[in-house]
DNA sequence: GGTAAATATCTTAGTTACTAAGATAATATA
DNA sequence: TATATTATCTTAGTAACTAAGATATTTACC
């Protein structure tokens, strides 16, 4: 049976994945994009560049919807379009990380800079604790998700 | 500036929220709903009822997007409408909590055990670390979030 | 080398959930 | 009582999705 410290701490992780996600969906909004077409654009900035099917399988979109999820980046002038030299059906995006940047830097600059504070403010051995508790998180839930996902 | 190790704790947690999003859009496509449906069901089961307006107010949905949502709850049975006893134009919300219950703990189940477990991994001190690490996270982000909706 | 199969992306038709604006019904106010 | 206000619903139009099929390129086989 759960205990009500064990709840607490539970219910504080709960609220805490729901605030970012409204966090992440204001900035979205700000920025003129959908709370998903900011998702998928941090994709892009985080690997670099992709083909449209690499996007596909990772955002678990149609292709369908990965052709118009570009068309949108594109006529935004957030990415281009090129094709790759060793298969020219393959569609390479590319990222302008500059002019994402721009757009989003920002919007996000104040909650970097206390973020980075709030952090500074734990001492080594407490970061650590933070982090194993953030790990163990990930794998917990990552398990969940791949097995809901295979049945 | 930041730091390799602020930077290691700060995506970490970027990965975190992430990471949550996936789990509960995994849980609700298993439970024959969306995402956003999944997580305003949420508000009502925590809240345990309330009127379209307040669902409004709290989704950030126009009132015709909360009927068509109130629909889709009610045809799967997980809601009730009523009017309300003093003011007969207001509808109020019941959600079958049994009923929710039945169709999201048997998802849920594994998760929570294996949550549980890990949170009781830890020493109260520890946890209280990991609790303030979060308090103060999400006071961030909510002000973050407000400032923008706000300007 | 030429033909068939496979692959990568795009296009089209149909669906779902949203917004904006206005309709309906109940309540509050003058 | 008549009018204004409020709470929800309805309607028309839009955006982003899926499924299925079209198009273009590459790979495999004889």
């Amino acid at each position: 049976m759960e205990n009500d410290v064990t709840r607490q701490t539970r219910k504080l992780s709960q609220l805490y994945a729901f605030t970012s996600i409204q966090m992440h969906e204001a900035i979205a909004r700000k920025a003129g994009l959908s709370g998903t077409d900011h998702k998928y654009l941090g994709f892009l900035i985080e690997k670099g560049q992709m083909t449209a099917g690499e996007l596909s399988t990772l955002t678990g979109l149609t292709t369908g919807a990965v052709t118009g999820l570009i068309d949108r980046f594109e006529k935004k002038k957030l990415v281009k379009r090129k094709f790759a030299e060793d298969d020219r059906r393959k569609v390479i995006i590319e990222p302008d990380t500059k002019k994402i940047m721009t757009l989003f830097v920002p919007l996000y600059k104040e909650f970097r800079k206390k973020s980075e504070k709030l952090i500074a403010s734990f001492s080594t051995r407490e970061r650590k604790i933070i982090e194993t508790y953030f790990s163990k998180a990930i794998e917990i839930m990552n398990d969940t998700t791949s097995k809901l996902n295979k049945k």
